[in-house]
DNA sequence: ATTAGCACTCGCAAGTGGAGAGTGCTAAAA
DNA sequence: TTTTAGCACTCTCCACTTGCGAGTGCTAAT
């Protein structure tokens, strides 16, 4: 690849992407006016075409960037674009402003991500299951009809290393006294505290792993109250803001091109399936129409980054855009977005 | 209205919903054969059309309802539909399954709703500030770097009568130690709980109230704190599910139409003003098209019904469907589901 | 290696015409 | 007085045609 032929394909994708109609040789000596004919242009174009970067939609129309062609531009072409500070700031405004705690920040983001990029902006929350346990709470309810004579419940309330509360109500046996509790509460802080939900999970399905922690003191009513504590099926939830800008976007405007994105995004915890093939990486990631293996996803592409805390992985952010998506500017508003929302999460939990 | 205005009228309405297509007077005649011929029908439709019931969209189409039209079909024509059983043990079964608490339930009540009805099924959580606090439980959280000595954070949980529980993270004062809170704590429980959380917010702002119930004991740390504690600007929740059922409905097939609408529903707080206006009142509630008096929704119905817990209003289902619905099969959806619900609360909380 | 010119292709929008559905009106029948 | 049959009229929808503009590929000249 020469320097004519990437300055070409350059061209003829910012192009495509302000219009989203075919862009010819002419246009391009016009507006990129770079020296030389678009004869000229012509002949770089058809070798794009026989590389693979562009493809005409029928003879004779202009030239569309390939999902190759994207591929090659995003990886070593385009250069990040800087956000401006008022972009800057307004991401951090609405980002730290975390008066409703931990799901208000996740809300704020994905509506703050949307609104920026006037694409889709999602977060996905941290998988429960590897989260830290700090500490255990267990707050008796004493119900105030006959049944609690009988069976009563108790408020689990657990507090994660990362900040996330989750509550959860236990029934209880009646063999169990609100003294028990308290003790059962006091062996379970001093024993799981620091471990990961997951291995808690395992420890508390295992009758040879409740007998160490209790000890002494285990019968069949606090296994079964240690069991169901913890057996909370919480998966990962997501939070998506800005579906309805697709609707300005021309090449979603048949109802057939734009239903089946709809339909996948209503399912939400796909999403989280959509970013799970190339699990182990850090830093900023670009998927490029059909390498989501989603129907409904083949004209889109994802930019996509994860926050942290303390350099543990949280969740992950990103934004949805059509394939012909202004790069240089999502990636730079998803990579910024990523480090303000691990900022605020380091500084507040 | 005679009786054959009114088999007319419900065999225009009834078509009309299947076909999404103006209805002549052939067609009744055929389908619904009522023993007269297609003239008297048509002489029988030019009376609904000067009551102001159906309309042409052109001259020489056929009749379409009008919402006035669709009033009178739901006030006083339409009887009401018996589910199958078979429905009303999914619906029994999938709000039943709670294992995951309050949000789960909710949850999975929109996602039957908008399953079954095939429209958009929604769910508002209680208003936090009408319900009743039932218990407070203050725990102090020790951060784990060199802020701790100067300033700590309390986990709040509230309990509230309803079974929702709320947490909500506090700063607090050095001035306050684990002793400090604890007193706090039962002091607040004492004198707050069984208000409701509104009355409890004034309370927290009035210097002289919070002088009241802390006798002797008021520092401005103490103050500051209570205030902290009960500021959660936490309004009602939406959860919406089915939305993309609209794709399949014909009148929704162009995006101008289905823009609008699916730009309302992404703001979910307007969801909750749709419903606000006709507040005291209970059972099932229908309103027709421009009723609501929303942009996007001039095509749409809604129907709704509140769900309750041993009497009180907790919050609202129901489902959001083109005008042109099949309302006494939706009508008796929402309506099972909502005692589903209510039966639910009463007996798990 | 680059450019100008030319013939060719294709999509898009506007215009045309016939078929089909449905009405309103009038006059005859019940 | 109510109902029915018949007829002329209106409107939409679909298929078809046509002309225009944009853009290409090729060839010959620079």
């Amino acid at each position: 690849m020469d320097f004519r032929k990437r300055e070409v394909l350059e061209a003829i994708i910012e192009c495509y992407n302000q219009t989203a109609a075919p862009v010819g040789s002419r246009t391009i000596e016009r507006r990129y006016g770079m020296g030389v004919s678009a004869a000229t242009i012509r002949n770089t174009m058809a070798d794009l075409e026989e590389l693979g970067y562009v493809t005409q939609p029928h003879p004779s129309a202009g030239r569309v960037p390939t999902e190759i062609g994207y591929r090659v531009y995003v990886d070593s072409l385009m250069e990040a674009e800087e956000l401006s500070n008022k972009e800057k700031l307004l991401i951090q405004e609405r980002c730290a402003s975390l008066d409703g705690g931990f799901e208000h920040v996740i809300e704020q983001t994905s509506k703050i991500l949307s609104e920026i990029s006037h694409y889709i902006g999602f977060v996905l929350t941290p998988e429960l299951s590897e989260s830290i346990l700090r500490r255990l709470e267990l707050i008796p309810i004493d119900g105030d009809d006959d049944n609690s004579k009988h069976q009563g419940k108790v408020l689990a309330v657990l507090l994660m290393a990362s900040g996330v509360v989750k509550n959860h109500i236990v029934p209880v046996s009646k063999d169990l006294t609100d003294q028990d509790i308290r003790r059962i509460s006091r062996i379970l802080n001093e024993k799981l505290v620091g471990l990961s939900l997951q291995r808690i999970q395992q420890i508390s399905q295992d009758t040879a792993h409740l007998k160490a922690i209790f000890d002494t003191y285990l019968s069949d009513s606090v296994a079964a109250f240690t069991r169901n504590t913890f057996s909370l099926n919480q998966e990962i939830h997501v939070y998506l803001d800005g579906a309805s800008n697709f609707f300005s976007q021309p090449e979603f405007l048949q109802v057939d091109k734009i239903e089946p994105l709809f339909r996948l995004l209503e399912q939400k915890e796909r999403i989280a399936g959509l970013l799970s093939l190339p699990q182990p990486t850090s830093g900023i990631q670009v998927v490029i129409g059909s390498e989501n293996n989603y129907e409904g996803m083949e004209m889109c592409s994802v930019v996509h980054s994860c926050y942290t805390s303390r350099g543990d992985v949280m969740g992950t952010i990103g934004v949805i855009g059509p394939t012909r998506m202004q790069y240089p500017r999502i990636v730079s508003i998803v990579d910024f977005t990523a480090q303000v929302m691990s900022r605020v999460f380091e500084h507040t939990l």
